[in-house]
DNA sequence: CCAAAAATCCCGGAAAAACAGTATAGGTGG
DNA sequence: CCACCTATACTGTTTTTCCGGGATTTTTGG
């Protein structure tokens, strides 16, 4: 029995490069596409398909939410993030939202082909580049409380202790405090390097 | 004669995928592809399409930079510029080193023979969301001086008035007025606010 | 239930940024 | 050649951040 195939991509020249690159490859079947969320969950209440290419940036909903929810209503369908990013942030949400592997755009038909056959078997599959980016790691993890995240977007956004006090009815030395444990946590000698580091490893916006 | 294409793109899916789309396209005739600014312009040394497709992010140059190379030894080859983003900046820039077109990843295959019947008539050709974005524009252009741009960079990477006056060796009160021009023209009440948006805008990294 | 983590609160002082107001030298382009 | 932009520089005041010390209450997970 050929393994089914779904791909969900709002390019459809990687669609249409993925079914090209994958029609004569042996004991797959390409069930189809779908172009945003809505359509993949609405495909799935009719068709299951064994595999899915997932990626990350859909119009309608981020792939990570979209993966987590695929997952939550069909556990049994293995799921391969699929992305032009690679990024360790991104790819840890997506394996966090129960993805079995993360494939770059620029992967090779052969590494596609692998990483279709590696999830089957219940393995973890990532095209070389990401799994060196798994590997090296060197940005290691800041771990904001939620509080603190709350008070850093205030930040960002230009608001002084003062006014984050109000809005947040607590006091300013309350601000305060959460200002020098996000400068400790990401080893900034002020706020405006930590807001650009926080922007940088994508934990504000 | 047919219109002779070459793509520039580090995603085989989306050769793949674009040469899919397009084979059965009468008057194109498709030369072959590049996965890199280097082996693009190896390729133009001994041959020369009408249209080069682009892609904006490539591995060893962006696409931003090989383009203007392109026009400038070869100007009569039309390029499109090829992206993910729909961004006004980069299609800005892109269009500043004399690419004829951009087109977002997710355009149709009849927006790609548009855009390329388009630039061959030596118009300039948009796929819908670029275009969108072209006229919004609502981020009205920020225009800093060559030393506004240092001293931004230099106050993002957290150092004080004081250490960017020593190391521009030119007094602290003129890195102040900097500053405060700098306020002035993004409009920002401090200066986290304005590396923020500095960094969203892409105006630095 | 209890320890750890998270969130709250306070004082005081030094350092830096923000704000207001001015001014001058040098280069560029119409 | 003259207006305009750019880069430079200064004085003084107010506001805000940064840093040194704490401390208490609430929430949460094993």
């Amino acid at each position: 029995m050929p393994h089914k195939l779904f791909i969900v991509d709002d390019h459809y020249m990687v669609i249409e490069g993925i079914h090209s690159l994958l029609q004569h490859e042996p004991g797959m079947e390409w069930m189809g596409h779908a172009t945003h969320a809505a359509s993949c969950l609405a495909f799935l209440q009719k068709e299951q398909p064994d595999v899915i290419l997932m990626d990350i940036n859909l119009p309608d909903m981020s792939g990570i939410d979209l993966c987590a929810e695929v997952k939550k209503q069909y556990p049994g369908i293995f799921v391969i993030g699929l992305s032009t990013f690679n990024q360790f942030s991104l790819i840890e949400k997506m394996m966090n939202s129960g993805a079995s592997g993360y494939v770059l755009k620029n992967a090779t038909r052969e590494e596609l082909v692998e990483a279709i056959q590696t999830v089957l078997k219940r393995k973890t599959y990532f095209s070389r580049e990401a799994a060196q980016t798994m590997r090296k790691d060197d940005t290691r993890k800041i771990v904001l409380t939620r509080r603190e995240k709350e008070v850093l977007e205030l930040i960002a956004d230009g608001m002084t202790n003062n006014e984050i006090a109000q809005k947040l009815f607590i006091s300013v030395t309350t601000v305060e405090t959460h200002r020098r444990n996000l400068l400790t946590k990401f080893e900034a000698k002020n706020i405006v390097s930590l807001v650009k580091t926080a922007i940088q490893q994508q934990i504000i916006q």
